[in-house]
DNA sequence: TGTACATCAGTGAACGCGCGTTCACTGATGTAC
DNA sequence: TGTACATCAGTGAACGCGCGTTCACTGATGTAC
């Protein structure tokens, strides 16, 4: 916890807002490194930033308030990473195959960030304090799923309507994938791009160009 | 808290042995009312069959065992809840999509005990301290279904061959959907039974008789 | 150019809480004589 | 049949821990005169 000395040089006087960014940084950081979000602690999170807890709550009012402000910035991280995992795609299919496949190497590698994108119980959008006709955070990557199953849908001559009943199909699996790939790393699982291939396969969404 | 004041009699000489049973029951109660496997410590287990913490530790050794034993339990209720739901199926296939039916039904209903069986994470296999060759309490339930994916499959003149891809295909669908469902109540889910069935179809595990 | 001062970026100590777990104990109850 | 006693099923108080959060403070730094 102490593995970080970075002597740390207090901010100069206009400068405090700079913590903020630290504070998110670190606590990034920290579900990386842990991959658990119950890790995320207010007291941790200073550690993590060589700060007494209490120069926290001079940039979130609470640990909901930091906890929101993360959901926020790592749901835009991931979103990201889906969106360059398009470069090169063949055709519509293809870039709904390679968001699915970065979809679950993101999960798998950081078990951390996902739990607490997608997991969150007590930290659920209720908790969350989000209000009511607010969107969750995490709805704008449904929405990108959804009209990335769309467009595959279109281009292979289906109807468009069903693309919200796949893009549930699809979505549960995903994250049941994920969630079932971190909670139970001891059972022997199938290659990811392939049981993700045959998934798309089975819902209709592969191209029939064999091209691998 | 004090909800149920069960003026309770201490046990007579031999059977301080019930306790084990009422604390296991009270476990079970308790995920069952709140709905969230955190609310599962030791005090409130206490509290719940009316007896002080220290009372626990005559039947368990830590919370470790106890959770254990708990899943143990709650596993073969899981499994007899599926099995009960084959009665009156059709067919292979129809034994199937009732026992998917079933599960997720199950889990919309009982999240607590859902997450503490299927969602442990800090409780999860390894820190439960299940030896390295010892089979995970819930493993049979995972060959359960994979079972009776392939005589659905077998029952089409299908290959067997493919049963194991198709169950994990179908398991990480199942558990996606009962977790997000679970953790996002907020977004209009489209009806489970008919989502289900859409799998079910799309996996090539639905019979063409178009019965209901 | 020099100095007093307001402000800013944090610190250090403490709070109350619920947790798992321990320890010495108590009072009822069955049993041996 | 009556009594002493070992045992059993718990109790009550306390421990150390990490948590989120609060409060009064301190020392460096930019600014006004």
């Amino acid at each position: 916890v102490s593995r970080e000395t970075v002597l740390r040089h207090r901010n100069r006087k206009g400068e405090g807002a700079r913590l903020r960014q630290d504070i998110l940084a670190a606590a990034a950081q920290l579900l990386a490194d842990s991959g658990d979000a119950d890790a995320l602690t207010i007291r941790a999170v200073a550690a993590a930033c060589s700060v007494t807890p209490p120069a926290i709550y001079q940039h979130f009012s609470d640990k909901q308030t930091l906890v929101r402000a993360l959901l926020q910035q790592q749901f835009s991280v991931f979103r990201n990473v889906l969106h360059e995992a398009e470069a090169g795609a063949r055709d519509a299919c293809d870039v709904l195959r390679r968001r699915c496949r970065a979809y679950v190497c993101f999960g798998a590698e950081h078990p951390g960030q996902y739990s607490v994108l997608f997991n969150a119980r007590e930290l659920g959008p209720s908790s969350l304090g989000i209000a009511e006709g607010e969107a969750h955070p995490g709805a704008a990557a449904f929405v990108d799923l959804r009209a990335s199953v769309e467009a595959c849908l279109v281009s292979q001559g289906k109807p468009r309507e069903s693309a919200g009943l796949v893009a549930i199909e699809l979505w549960a699996f995903l994250h049941g994938f994920v969630d079932l790939h971190v909670t139970k790393p001891e059972m022997n699982w199938p290659p990811t791009e392939s049981t993700v291939d045959a998934v798309l396969g089975h819902l209709g969404l592969m191209n029939a160009s064999p091209a691998n």
